[in-house]
DNA sequence: CTGAAAGCGCTTACAG
DNA sequence: CTGAAAGCGCTTACAG
């Protein structure tokens, strides 16, 4: 493990200063072409790195060029696609992304963003764990930038990008109503979820502008996973043979699918399902589903980051993305 | 933007030492507990938050306790599984992930090498993009460490941890062979791509081992997404009826089942997939697969990685992962 | 156009 | 147990 050299030793070699050679490493133009020529032939022969977090620390404002990106679970199709157009944006700035994953704990989320904080990343782009978001006032109260996505924080201490949770879910339910089916039965995840909320509400405003209430016999909540969903669908559907359902996340899609499969009843009971799944289309019949939008939440909470990175102090506001029917058949299945 | 506050200005308040501070802050034992409780509350009203850059700057080896994970793409399932499995293991020892997407391009993947150097990662984990790999020896020379995920290097510069891609691609064809069936179809990725290159490998191996010999009419190198695969396969089953056919990764494999649904050939032509695809149990056949591990690749990479950058000075190994076979009736249809 | 001095926020190496 | 001095590898602010 040899030692890597430094600019003092590239300025010796090269027999010039050092701050000279600080100025050809960042490209300050006004250095004489020979004296150029001489500080790159020593950097080259050395394998000089430039050291960055040595640089940022003197330099104005000491920005490290790098944010701070804490995801529910990072191995999760949705929040890899939100990553990608993150590192995207950040990319085109010379900014990387660190990345990490919450699995809906708050202490984890207070941890990691005291510990990007520590690392001083120029900001944080969080997908709140749930619970109290003080932590983040405090950050922010510091000179830290926020911006939240996927859930809503009240009181709004920083910028928010969501999806339309109860919108698109209203949508949803309301285009399983247009078949003409009247008893529609609801799967979701946990309510202490704010989107699995927002999901429930959205159902049962479908339901009411359709003058129907939900039938609790029809509901369930807290499923986590496929496996999960699969074993309650399956014995939700067998005792009360519901008209049609609707599925809060994909998961739960997912689970409800294979119950109806299983079941042999997927050609009877229509489905909608909140958020897209690979090889829906492939099913029989296809799953219809409300796809959210993940890059484009992705992308507006990275530009609102940077925005707030340069010194945008406008009061913070939500930014809510719309979400998207895609029709395959399960949700347009005729009537028997 | 309030400035933030420094160890010196939380050493004025609480009347001590700024070295005592440090100490407070890094947990060392052997302060007075008065001090302690003055240093806490001084730091507390401050709002104080130790600068991890700084403290590392002098600290001996340097070390920023970050690690680079450069995949493909981020937003791929395989490479989300592996940051995951990365992140948890660094996590335990308060290592955070700086994860960046190359898409095959090799002078990304230079360029990403590079700026990780300069913020002075202490190691890196690398799915290389292809092409030439001296830039890897050139920052090992300088003392970085790296391994390698996904494509073995030649000659062997670093520790790499692959699937057993020609293996498994074997099994997978000796498996779709047991159904007797004799003309066996091979869709498959970019032969410029190594794995792509060892699982054609492993298909011509099975089916020389039986005797056979394939056929270039039922062989389609260069398929890189579903669609492409979809119009591909679609032409080649309609124009050859092969019995079987073997797909060399999970985008292919959704094309090839999408185009066989579409020509009501799916209960026909056997078809295992190189990488399970989710959902494949809902299709009707359920899709066989030859699976990878990359839980297990994630998790050899950053154990080596550590090891390494423990100071471990073996030479460089390549660790085999091995697939595993899902048979879900895809690949063991009955011959009509 | 060039470079010596001071400083970024900490830790190391010492002395008390 | 405590703290003043020197230093990590750079940049800023100056002077020439």
């Amino acid at each position: 493990m040899s030692a890597r050299p430094t600019m003092r030793e590239v300025a010796a070699l090269a027999g010039v200063g050092i701050k000279t050679v600080s100025r050809v490493v960042n490209g300050v133009p006004t250095v004489a072409p020979e004296l150029v020529e001489r500080v790159r032939a020593a950097a080259d022969q050395l394998g000089y790195r430039p050291n960055l977090t040595a640089a940022n620390l003197r330099r104005t404002g000491g920005r490290t060029n790098t944010i701070g990106l804490l995801l529910d679970d990072v191995s999760n199709p949705y929040s890899g696609v939100v990553l990608r157009a993150v590192e995207d944006f950040a990319r085109e700035h010379n900014v990387v992304v660190l990345a990490a994953s919450l699995d809906e704990d708050p202490q984890r989320e207070r941890e990691l963003t005291r510990a990007l904080v520590n690392r001083r990343v120029d900001g944080l782009i969080v997908q709140p764990a749930g619970g109290d978001q003080r932590h983040v006032l405090t950050e922010q109260q510091a000179g830290m930038s926020f911006v939240l996505i996927d859930r809503l924080p009240e009181p709004l201490l920083a910028d928010a990008i969501v999806s339309d949770n109860r919108g698109g879910a209203r949508l949803a339910v309301e285009h399983l109503l247009r078949t003409r089916r009247r008893t529609v039965a609801y799967l979701g995840d946990d309510l202490a979820i704010q989107t699995a909320r927002d999901r429930y509400a959205g159902f049962t405003d479908a339901l009411s502008a359709a003058g129907l209430r939900p039938d609790e016999r029809l509901v369930r909540h807290g499923l986590r996973t496929a496996e999960q969903a699969r074993a309650v669908a399956r014995e939700l559907f067998a005792a009360h043979a519901p008209e049609a359902v609707f599925t809060s996340q994909n998961l739960v899609t997912i689970g409800a699918v294979e119950a109806l499969h299983e079941l042999g009843m997927e050609s009877r009971v229509a489905l909608v399902g909140f958020d897209d799944i690979p090889l829906a289309a492939i099913v029989r019949p296809g799953v219809s589903v409300m796809a959210q939008d993940p890059a484009a939440v992705g992308r507006l909470a990275v530009g609102r980051l940077f925005a707030r990175m340069a010194g945008d102090t406008s009061a913070p506001a939500a930014h809510t993305v719309p979400t998207r029917l895609i029709p395959r058949g399960s949700g347009e299945l005729p009537r028997l």
